[in-house]
DNA sequence: TCAAGCTGTAATAACTTTGTAACTACTCTT
DNA sequence: AAGAGTAGTTACAAAGTTATTACAGCTTGA
């Protein structure tokens, strides 16, 4: 990095904040701590290039304090939060907040630190881009993770969402269930590669006439096309 | 597994070891076992395509071992940690060594294999290659495993896609069934000759024009030349 | 705590691909 | 030209793959 970032990091765990603190710095960043939402706020919080915050934590919460920060004092930092595994939830609410990523613990310091840059280098292009891929009649809308068919909603839950923008995504090419299960479940979760199949088949249900755009090919795997 | 992977494990508990050569070797692994860094040091790192290293060793340590062979000898084979430690310290450490992911113990073998397969399969997809093979108005695309005429889409079998692949990639030369057998069957099926000719006469037909372009010469194999 | 929803597994039925066998037609030698 | 070996074709059986349903465990949120 040419520029000297600063970065403040929030969380009430000392070990961890420890170990961001040193591999951060030795990233070439510039740190500061808080041990608490409270804390934090007393720091001139518009000095900094990017928040990490721990969801959380005794106290306010990092959601509390993204909010107050975003809506009282009006402040457009980037923020990554950082949260305990498996809470998905959380995540949305993290984005709904205004949060730019997330982070589960325990994570690794590469992937954090590479996201890092990523928001670094978003926040010069600047702000909102509304992802929202037309296909038809139908609307897939990358931010609010919706699905509309002739304006109606179509309620997808999480896989069926990610394996159809997969899909899209690579519209026209065959995947395979192995590819699928790569890209959309985490490494240490391990399920067969027919949970591809049901979940392809409660999606081709879900999405009607679209249904017969997903085709299924022995030996092949799945590919979606008009 | 059509190919053979080669395994080091590196760990001081001779128990451990055991129980991982006979479980990843029944999964289709060739399996090296070095009990201390050193000796794994002794060896030739460079032949394998994954290690996995005891982070906790009489001597030196895992996370040593793997500096020394990404820094010093500047290898990047592919490291997955076995770690006792609960601690995020230890995975911290190990991301920042360049491992590319870690296992607590007690953990199970099915585990292990299922990252084991991850990790190596991740290697693979670095590859990007954008291949199509034109010959006339046939378009054979590699990637998506798709066959076109005239901008028809012809749906090919597996077997009926890859031989066609190599008989045009050896375009002019005759193959026997033999070789044709060894590149595209796996090793452990056995299947006759005569399965050449079946699956020959069926791709024949699906290529329709082009068919005649599939030579069969008494004696000596099948050849594609337009 | 319960009800609702999400996600995974198992079972099975339908389907596709692949292999074998049997037969015919061709080729190559003598 | 005959016979032995080789190749092409077809039909059928075996193996493999996929679709779909039912159900169970887990999480979540009233």
């Amino acid at each position: 990095m040419s520029q000297e970032y600063k970065i403040l990091v929030v969380d009430d765990e000392k070990d961890l904040c420890e170990i961001l603190q040193f591999n951060l710095a030795s990233e070439g960043f510039e740190i500061e701590v808080a041990y608490s939402g409270e804390e934090a706020l007393s720091k001139a919080i518009e000095q900094f290039d990017l928040l990490l915050l721990d969801v959380m934590m005794g106290g306010m919460s990092g959601f509390k304090l993204a909010d107050k920060i975003r809506k009282e004092m009006g402040l457009s930092v980037p923020i990554i939060f950082l949260t305990a595994r498996e809470a998905e939830n959380d995540m949305l609410t993290g984005f709904n907040v205004g949060g730019d990523d997330y982070m589960s613990k325990p994570f690794s310091i590469k992937e954090l630190v590479a996201r890092i840059k990523a928001v670094l280098r978003r926040g010069k292009n600047l702000e909102i881009k509304p992802k929202v891929i037309t296909i038809d009649t139908m609307e897939l809308d990358l931010n609010r993770k919706s699905l509309t068919i002739n304006h109606e909603n179509i309620l997808l839950t999480r896989k069926e969402f990610e394996i159809l923008n997969m899909l899209i995504s690579y519209k026209g090419k065959y995947l395979s269930r192995q590819e699928i299960l790569d890209r959309i479940w985490s490494d240490d979760v391990i399920v067969t590669e027919r949970n591809v199949d049901v979940n392809i088949a409660r999606l081709r249900k879900k999405i009607g006439e679209y249904g017969s755009c997903i085709k299924g090919r022995s030996g092949y795997g799945y590919c979606f096309e008009t």
